[in-house]
Parts: structure tokens; sequence; C-alpha cells
RNA sequence: GCGCCCGUAGCUCAGUAGGAUAGAGCACCAGAUUCCUAAUCUGGGGGUCGUGAGUUCGAAUCUCGCCGGGCGCACCA
């Protein structure tokens, strides 16, 4: 359970009492009411902005109203004790047992902790990676994959029905040029020599193994025929490849879709023509001119009637060309196509992950949305910064003669795909992350990475050397589960349980902003604060894990740390990290 | 020139649908630690939250202007 929406139901129905009772008008709006952790913990357990809400629609003193409700809220259920603070908060303390039984909670869920209805089950659509099928991925992409198979996980976890999608951009002109370079390869495959790699193909080595395994299918077959004949079969087989490549390197970063969309398949299908119709009959969509760009004009700026949309009806700066000069669909075309494709699969919220340096198509989608959806679709872009890789403080070189960038899987094979994954995750999605390679994988407090793993293999290091000490029959998991939690009560373990229950806050929280980084800093604080306290048990044993005379108290301490990485696991869970059972 | 993002301690960054005295780590300073459960611990200094106004009970958070940085700017994706 929640417990700050659980108070928070209880609050709210202290309000109507009292406006049943004729003390606070009838009919008060509660959509701001919120009842959270203060900021200071000396001020108690919960707060609630109650007072100050409803003073103005009440017109009364927020102090009084405060004073008419915790004459109520003391009587509820686990507060132990009220107080009026400031402008009209309301503190309230909670008993050490209903403390004791928010850790039986964590205990009894496991894993599960922390999981929410919050999503009622509603269909989330979450679009990440979409890599050009052109080569493998670099670790540019990575964090685009990371950060999009979290927030995936995270909205799972928050009780949406995720969908987890890949859209190919395969029917646009870059695929010819990867068509183009593969014939390359091909003939070189049968023994020509290509010399350099001409300017404007793909040069990247990666093309090899696709050239011979073409060459080995169907021999000489391309070689005599014209490239209108074998470009599209090309490009086909070349994209295939490519996205073989693409999702092996997926596959080491553990990142999973439930669903890979063709743009060519989309254009096939006949979509394209029907969004565009659909907008063509609302009058959207005209054949205009537009005024050439403010400030630098690009060189080969000409004046040209296109076809547009009516981007600027929905809040975008100018109307947008659906078609190329050569008749074919812009991206933005198919992009329309598709995104109104997700929405009649019933997506009607949408999230896209994409690099920082598209942030200039935002708007123009999201206008699109609007038309498209007649309003009721959603689009949350969210757009992914540069990751700067460093080694030591030192930029990486990155070899451009190759035609390859630091690939993502030169990095998941140099420092693993859980430091990957953790450390793409500790900063906002739009704040630029640097990577360095040493520090990611140094065994010290500023490696979050190192921190929270090293928390959880702790537990089990302690669960261990408890077994040793008291006999393994003692602390077997049903007598850790069913320990007497009434034991736990100094000021340091009750903090620890304070915070494990925060979890269920900060995953709603999280998933509602749509930004997993929350839970990488929630579970440096949770690690920070166990970690402090096995730590005093240096200075006072009494408040060590493992008190060898006292059976009970050590069960009810492991059953507290067996809490702890149960939260731990949860969060790298949403995470796709693997929590250790110990470090090495 | 226009749009979007960003500006918080010396550094790297948090700051939860506006909430109480703005936080953490590193670095710095001062102590403790030949102890043990596996990679030290405790304390301290340090801020006009870029800046100027506005909104209100209350602003780092919302609105507008300015300053500084990043990204983008018709027929690439």
């Amino acid at each position: 359970m929640n417990l700050f929406t659980h108070f928070r139901e209880q609050i709210a129905g202290l309000i109507d009492e009292l406006s049943a009772a004729g003390e606070l008008p009838d009919g008060l709006d509660l959509g701001r009411l919120t009842v959270e952790p203060p900021r200071d913990p000396s001020h108690g357990d919960i707060t609630t902005n109650a007072a100050m809400l409803l003073a103005k629609p009440a017109q009364k003193k927020p102090r009084d109203i405060a004073a008419l409700l915790a004459a109520k809220v003391e009587s509820l259920d686990g507060v132990t004790g009220v107080e009026i603070a400031g402008p009209g908060f309301i503190n309230m303390r909670l008993s050490d047992d209903f403390w004791h039984a928010r850790l039986r909670d964590v205990l009894d869920a496991g894993v599960a902790y922390g999981d929410s209805a919050m999503g009622q089950g509603n269909k989330v659509n979450v679009e990440y990676v979409s890599a050009n099928p052109t080569g493998p991925m670099h670790v540019g992409h990575a964090r685009g994959a990371v950060f999009g198979d979290a927030l995936a996980a995270l909205l799972d976890k928050a009780g949406y029905d995720v969908t987890r999608e890949y859209y190919i951009n395969d029917a646009g002109s870059q695929v010819d040029v990867l068509a183009r370079s593969l014939h390359l390869r091909y003939c070189e495959a049968l023994g020509e020599d290509i010399g350099a790699i001409p300017e404007g193909l793909y040069p990247g080595d990666y093309l090899v193994p696709a050239g011979q395994a073409l060459a080995q299918r169907d021999a000489d077959k391309w070689k005599t025929v014209d490239e209108a004949d074998w470009l599209p079969p090309l490009r086909e087989f070349a994209i295939d490849a490519m996205m073989n490549l693409i999702k092996e390197d997926l596959a080491l970063l553990g990142v999973k879709h439930s669903r890979f969309t063709s743009e060519k398949d989309l254009v096939a299908a006949g979509k394209v023509d029907e969004a565009l119709a659909f907008l063509k009959d609302q009058g959207l969509i005209y054949e205009g001119v537009l005024d050439p760009p403010k400030g630098k004009l690009p060189d080969d700026w000409e004046e040209r009637e296109q076809t547009l949309f009516k981007a600027t009806q929905f809040g975008d700066d100018v109307d947008r060309p659906v078609m190329k000069s050569d008749g074919s669909w812009t991206y933005f075309a198919t992009d329309m196509a598709y995104h109104l494709d997700k929405y009649r699969r019933g997506y009607a919220d949408m999230i896209d992950v994409w690099g920082a340096d598209h942030g200039g198509y935002v708007k123009r989608m999201q206008a699109a949305i609007k038309a498209l959806t007649g309003g009721e679709g959603t689009l949350d872009v969210k757009l992914c910064q540069m990751v700067s890789l460093m080694d030591n403080g030192e930029p990486v070189k990155m070899s451009k003669r190759s035609g390859t960038f630091v690939t993502l899987r030169d990095v998941v094979d140099k420092v693993g795909k859980d430091v990957v994954r953790f450390i793409m995750l500790t900063r906002k999605n739009d704040a630029g992350l640097e990577f360095d390679f040493a520090k990611v994988t140094e065994q010290s407090r500023d490696n979050p990475v190192f921190y929270v793993q090293y928390a959880h293999a702790r537990v089990n290091s302690v669960m261990r050397m408890a077994a040793e000490e008291l006999g393994p029959d003692t602390v077997k998991d049903d007598a850790v589960h069913g320990a007497n939690l009434g034991r736990l009560c100094d000021p340091s373990e009750l903090h620890l349980i304070k915070l494990m229950n925060q979890w269920p806050r900060i995953v709603e929280s999280a998933a509602d902003a749509h930004e997993p980084h929350r839970i990488a800093f929630y579970l440096g604080d949770l690690a920070g604060e166990f970690h402090g306290l096995w730590n005093k048990g240096k200075e006072s044993k009494s408040l060590r894990f493992i008190i060898a005379d006292d059976t009970e108290l050590t069960l009810a301490r492991l059953a507290m740390i067996r809490g702890v990485a149960n939260v731990i696991g949860s969060g790298l869970k949403v995470f796709g990290v693997t929590p250790v059972e110990e470090m090495r």
C-alpha cells in the first residue's frame, strides 16, 4: 500500500464529515490536496496541506481549519500525534506498530513491492530506439534504448498496459544508400577489387559479412543486372541484416521490444494516403509556398510550391511539407501515418523517445497528433541528450576511420550491461551525461552503481554471516519472515523502514512524470541509509544486525535488511539491472 | 532572427502536480579509527537558486522581460 495515498483518502473522508456536519462548506475541491512526507523529518511522518488549501473556499483561517481537522485526524488508525505548524500544516506522527506493519508489507510483497494500480490498465505506447537500420548501434543510441526500456518497465509497474515499440525507418533514401553500399561489399565478396568506399556510401566494415552472405546465397546474380533491378532486393536484404545486427546489440543491453513497425509496410499498406486523406477532408492539407527561414538562408533555397500540412493551426510555428519534390512522402508524412496507426490500435497515450537533435520536430508531431486524433491523443516526447564518453576525465577519441563511433557493443563488453544501464539512468533525460569508463567501474561511494549493488550484496553477506553464527536452521527464510518486528525500535531502524515505504510513492511520481532517473536517486538514498546503519554497528555494537545472544532481535533486523534488499531489487528490476548477491 | 531545452555550494548534480530553515556526493577543513559484519567513520565551513519584475497565504518550481550556454530551423531521417 502507498501509505500517502491511503492517508489522503482518509483525510478527504474527514473533510467530507466536516462538510456534512456543517463545519465546512459542501463541494470542496480536493484536487490539490496532498499528503506527503515533510521536508524535515522532525516535523513528523506525514503532513497535509489541507487547511491552507481550504482556507479560501471555506472562508476561515488556515489554523482554524487545521484545528478542526486535527481533532479528527487524531483518531485515525496508526496516528499517534498531530501538530499544527507553520502556516497551517497538519503534521502527523505514526505509531511504531504502524511502521512495523509497513515493513511486513515490504516483506510480503518481495520485489513486487511498489506495484501500483495508478495506470488502471490504460494502454500506453512507448516508442524508443528506432535507429535507422543502416549499421550497428553506437553509444548514443544506448541511452535512448535504456531510457525507453526503463520507462516502459516503470509504467508497467505503475499499472499501465505498456507496449514497447520500435519504428523501422526503412523507406527513406538512407536505405537506398545502404543498398548501394551493400552492393559494393557484395562485389567485393565475389572477388572484385572495390578500392576505397566512395563518398556518400557507408564505409563501415559491418557490411562485409552481409556482402559475403549475399554472395553465398545468390552468387553473381546481381552483378549483371541494372541498379533499378538489384536495388530493391538488396535493400531488403541489407535492412534484414542490419536489423538483426541492431537486435543483437539491443539484446546485449537487455532491451526488448514487443513490436516492430516498418515504415515501408505502412506506406505499402496505404496508411499514409489514408492519413493524408483524413487531414485533407478537414481542409488541413494545401498547396502553398513557405517563407524562407529567417536568419541564415540555406544555400539551395528556392521558392517552391509544396504540399503542406496546416501545423500552425495546432500550435506549430510554420506549416510543414508532407511531400518531397520527387513525389515521395516526407518523413513527417509517414510519421503522421504511423502515429495515427498507433492511435487507431488503441493507444491514446503515446510516448516517443528521441535524440535531443530531433527537438525541433516535437511541435509539428504534437500538432499532427492533435489534428489526427481530434485532440483525444497525447504525445509526450522525451529527448535524450548526448552521452560523452570519457576515460579518467579524458574524452575518448572516436575512430572515424572505420566509419564507426564507439559502438554499443564495445561499451557493454567493457563495463557490462548492468553498469551501462544504471549509469544511463542517473541523469535526467534532457541533461547531458558523462560516461567515464574509469569512474563507472570504480568501487567507491561516488559510483552509484557500485554503491547500490553493494548494499544489495551486503544484505546477503549479512545473511550468510548470520547463518554461520547462529546456525542455518535459525535464520531460515520463514524464521526471518516471521520475525517479531516489534523489536525494531531504534530511531535509525524506524527511519530506514520509513524510507522503504517511500518506494510506492517514488514509483508513482516517477511514472507520472515519465522520469525513471528518480529511481536511481532514491536507490542511492536507500543504499546510503542502509550503509549508514551498518556503519553505526561499528561504533555501537548494540546496533549490529547480528546480536549473538538475542536471536529474536537478530531475526527482526535480518527481516529489516531483507526488506531493504527487496526494495533495491524492486528498483533494479525496473532498471533491468541484476541485483548481485556478492561483490567480486 | 525564431523555436525548444538548460542555468541551484568550488565541482557533478537532486529538489517529488508551489509548501515550512534549499539538499546529497565529491573536493576542502577538523577530529576518530592497529576496530570489525567485506572496500573507513563523525563533525564543520560553504548559496541574493543567472537576473529583474509579476501571480498568492507561500515561488528554485508558475507567467513575462533580459543575460549566459546547448540543440534545431523547407524538399534528411
